[in-house]
DNA sequence: TGTACATCAGTGAACGCGCGTTCACTGATGTAC
DNA sequence: TGTACATCAGTGAACGCGCGTTCACTGATGTAC
């Protein structure tokens, strides 16, 4: 017997089946079938299924804010390494669960509008991430631990973009690289420089 | 009075709607009158609306591995500075393109991995990119025109994956960063790294 | 040249199916007296 | 305590619609004699 309440149920239901099967196959049937209740049951609690489908993204995908705030509101307990290498291991597996979902509203472009309007009004967004590290390392440029004349958008944007790439860039090939050894290379890459210095492979780095 | 194949305006029909309706209401219908045909005239060219999908993905979507390929085999015609920001505003005009219909594949698994398969078949896949400007940046290497110790994958990485990125990051904010000035902040990021030097804001990289 | 037939690109109209949605309803629980 | 009524979570069955697909067909062009 399912004791959870319905309206949470039929959320993870269509949560999962978005990843599993897919947006398109994502149907109303299969999702009362999963929830356990009936399709009727749905519109009890949503007023439709792009309805139900709106609240999926907001009230289920992982966020990264709460990270990024933290570690710019406090970056000296760690050094610039260690708070960049959490941040690109944390990002690359937030990447992998909201990519595939994030994704798929490009199959459907109304839906995707109305999603995007929402995040405007919320002042959110998948550039977000973006400008909290950019924040960060200004943090951290202010406190002298990286160079002063530093581009700290250029930076926040490799970092972020390799993490988010690595979501989708390897499941064709499904041999994804290990996140916490990619954030390590990464990170050493991106302090370093490919003109200096031989920092080399990422794990004398952690 | 069209007078491109039916096949050929079929093609450009689907692949448009993709990119501006989105996967999901790109029908039959739709597709057809584009085209300028009927919807049975579709099934004379293709076997299936799934087919035709594919057809798209093979036959209308850009690629990057001409430019890396050819710049792997000549790297000392321009700088590295030069080639890498070349690499990295064609990739970011590479990804505006093909990644809305790309990432709509993930609303429809099933077409997807017939996709995913096809390209593993053909050797291909989003992961190639990286994997050819890796070779690139070891060519690079053996030459001494960067680090001996550089870890070229990690590098490949960060430069793509924030090129990638920008594609999907800003369309909710509609203010995309400039393809060639982003191009160059990169690169100059990349190059330098976070801890050394003052190299500073990108345009006086170019 | 004319005629009979073959080929070919393409069509209009219909088909069945699965979808999102709605409607009238039910059975369990709570409440007033 | 018993009874009459109200509320509430949820349902089975049906609805109309739009979809991908198919079928029998057409009219234009080519070809053999």
């Amino acid at each position: 017997m399912e004791t959870r309440p319905a309206r949470v149920r039929i959320l993870d239901a269509a949560h999962e089946l978005m990843r599993t099967v897919g947006l398109a196959r994502a149907t109303t049937k299969e999702i009362a079938r999963a929830a356990g209740c009936s399709e009727a049951a749905l519109y009890k609690y949503f007023a439709s299924k792009e309805e139900l489908f709106i609240q999926v993204l907001h009230e289920r995908l992982p966020r990264l804010t709460p990270l990024l705030r933290a570690l710019a509101a406090e970056p000296e307990r760690r050094t610039v390494a260690e708070n960049l290498t959490e941040i690109a291991r944390q990002a690359a597996l937030f990447y992998e669960q909201s990519f595939p979902i994030a994704a798929s509203l490009y199959a459907e472009t109304q839906l995707k509008r109305r999603h995007d309007e929402a995040m405007r009004r919320m002042g959110s967004g998948p550039h977000l991430p973006i400008e909290e590290l950019d924040a960060y390392l200004r943090a951290e440029r202010s406190l002298g631990r990286i160079a002063p004349g530093a581009d700290t958008f250029a930076a926040a944007s490799l970092l972020l973009g390799a993490c988010a790439q690595r979501a989708f860039a390897y499941d064709a090939a499904d041999a994804r690289p290990d996140a916490d050894a990619f954030a390590a290379r990464l990170v050493g890459t991106l302090l370093t420089g490919l003109t200096t210095g031989g920092a080399g492979r990422g794990t004398d780095i952690a």
